[in-house]
DNA sequence: CCAAATCGTTGGTCTGACTAACGGTAATTC
DNA sequence: GAATTACCGTTAGTCAGACCAACGATTTGG
């Protein structure tokens, strides 16, 4: 096999290839039905979980608050979500799901289908719902690194990290 | 589970996410040692398959050609690969590790493997290695998408090879 | 009432990956 | 052996994604 380098076992490393390569299939699948990736993780987020404020939204997609503005403007104006102000916290839009903006929703979610499907085709479903998980501890363990106790083993202080907030 | 999300199983999304996290992990590790992960991508490269030129630097680890450049540069400069002009052929450039490249190569494979421990923390030794096995798989069935013959079951027009944005 | 915090918004920054073009060199063809 | 074609390294610039800084409007809490 080709493993006789180093970069060829990284995780990291192929967590990066990995995520390039699937970025590139559904942002091409998306895009031909005139999407974003932002697109559906708002739709998505909001038939979901309901109607929720721009701050909402962002905790949950993990889009950033400044991006986010554009893009439900951009849905607003094709008639997928509403933005109105909310009556009773006058600081939040409340953002909410049309029907256009279900059916939309409805077509992307089989497009995103056929992208998944396109990624994960050379693994069994199997082996595609056993990659699910393994990447679901991985992502939820992010989150939660260490609950409590020893702090380090040979810790220095932390690096500066870029906190992502990702719900 | 928080599974109750279409965001939350979606192997594109949990892909990129994984990635980020690591890039985060791997870049600041990396960054503590005063390296980038090209840095290490081009010595660990040297250091497996030998001497290279530029061009096959970049082929190996993905890493474009005009990025290359100052990359090298900076390695030279800092004594850690060598730079000549190749006799042979003299428009390439024959790109050699030194004493003290490999020995900084030393000090970044212990830095990297803290780095994934502290990534695949959350999973056993077993785990990581099917991880490593289907990330593997996804990687490889991109190189060759397909061996040969039909143009593609279902595919539409071609996806453009490189760009996220057909352009 | 005043101070602090929150929300949406604007504008700018930084980085990674890419493109375009060019001079120098090699290979190929006539 | 001159011209054409292809390749290599280099420079400069583009583009998108994710982020930060700061502001006005508003709510919250002492």
């Amino acid at each position: 096999m080709a493993d006789d380098g180093r970069l060829d076992g990284l995780a990291s490393r192929l967590l990066g290839l990995a995520a390039r390569h699937a970025e590139q299939v559904v942002g091409a699948e998306l895009a031909g039905a005139g999407a974003h990736r932002w697109h559906y993780a708002v739709l998505a987020t909001l038939a979901d979980h309901g109607p929720a404020s721009q701050a909402g939204l962002g905790a949950r997609t993990g889009i950033h608050a400044s991006d986010l503005v554009g893009l439900i403007g951009e849905l607003a104006g094709r008639g997928e979500v509403t933005r109105t102000a909310d009556p009773a916290d006058r600081r939040r839009n409340v953002v909410e799901l049309t029907d256009a903006g279900r059916e939309r929703l409805h077509r992307l979610d089989a497009v995103l289908a056929g992208a998944q499907d396109e990624l994960l085709a050379p693994l069994s479903p199997g082996r595609r719902a056993e990659l699910v998980r393994l990447l679901r501890v991985l992502v939820e363990h992010h989150g939660h690194p260490e609950p409590q106790g020893h702090p380090e083993p040979g810790g220095r202080d932390r690096i500066s990290g870029r906190a992502s907030r990702t719900g």
